[in-house]
DNA sequence: AATTACAATGAGTCTATACTCATTGAATGG
DNA sequence: CCATTCAATGAGTATAGACTCATTGTAATT
């Protein structure tokens, strides 16, 4: 049986969590803890009443995001008929959670080297799973004579390209849904012989 | 005729820039103007008697850069005779250059906003004339029937792509050295029907 | 009811780094 | 040869933002 108390903190601790996910993803990783505490209707010192640093903090949210965005790839793969049913349902996945994931991709390089790694992990999981997938395919439709990590990464290339540079091509709506079904008939259309 | 005053005076400026160009290279756009006038072998405060703000600095150095690598492109956007050729001769040059741009795309989105519209420029550039190659390629040989943007991206969004994970692909030497053919073959591969 | 435990607070500390400016000494010009 | 200019210096200032900790008030325990 839990106590009031260790209720609250959990409560507390989801509540951070929940805010920075929604304050990064709209300002990006450079926003401060300060910030992170005002929207979540905290003091300043609570954040590190649960959490001993930012670094922590944003390893936890990044953590629990690749549980996340890993667990529905891997349905998706088992569930999937066909590459292309796949790729569609994977970007909705992503849809869902795009300007998160798009800060990731963009600031990467400036997060703590355990936040990148954590993240990194996600790469594995989706590699993984969309290999299988076309190695499904390939028994059933003509595919180019590519390798398959290859092909991997020109699809990943191509999407992340897009996201990052949203700014560009559809800085009015969410980027996926403007382009994601043009992006997905073009990469089927380029890997098909 | 320039006094020795004025000779020592841009001397210095050429210094400051040619060495953060090499230790943003090296270190990433955090590196500190500390660092720079370390490098250079100046007093800190030089650094702000040639430039207003680091900003100003960086916006310099990547105006520079952008207009040297822009004229390269131009140049073999002219002299190559077909798409194959005009794709190495670009990962050639771009190779000359792979560490200061690999910091640029992976960095970007932390950049002030005039770095990031110089840099956006030097992405027109080369949208410009990768388009005019293909275009005359197209007469001669059967590509596939996809908006020619899309073709440019998905380049683009590969070679990128392998730059950004340099670390996972080829951590121990320059990563163009190491995969610009294959990226090239394969590229090349997808678009022809 | 009294005591203890502890989640939360927020003013205050510490550090990093961009930027300033009075000073210096060499180059320039009369 | 003296006066003036100005590139360069580097100790000093200002600011931002992560992190601390003595204090507070409520929940748990006795």
């Amino acid at each position: 049986m839990k106590s009031k108390r260790q209720l609250q903190k959990e409560n507390t601790r989801k509540k951070i969590i929940e805010t920075a996910y929604a304050v990064y993803s709209e300002q990006g990783f450079s926003a401060t803890t300060a910030v992170i505490a005002r929207e979540a209707g905290i003091s300043h010192g609570t954040v590190f009443v649960h959490f001993p640093s930012v670094e922590n903090l944003l390893c936890s949210l990044i953590e629990e995001f690749g549980d996340d965005l890993g667990l529905e790839i891997h349905r998706l793969a088992e569930t999937s008929s066909d590459i292309e049913e796949f790729l569609r349902a994977y970007l909705n996945v992503l849809a869902r959670y795009e300007k998160f994931y798009t800060r990731l991709i963009a600031e990467r390089s400036s997060l703590p080297e355990d936040s990148q790694l954590t993240f990194a992990n996600i790469g594995s999981i989706t590699a993984y799973h969309f290999s299988q997938v076309v190695e499904r395919e390939r028994k059933v439709q003509q595919i180019k004579n590519i390798p398959i990590h290859l092909i991997f990464n020109t699809w990943m290339g191509l999407i992340h390209y897009y996201l990052l540079n949203k700014d560009l091509f559809s800085p009015d709506m969410p980027l996926l849904e403007r382009f994601g079904p043009e992006l997905t008939a073009v990469f089927l259309k380029l890997i098909k012989e």
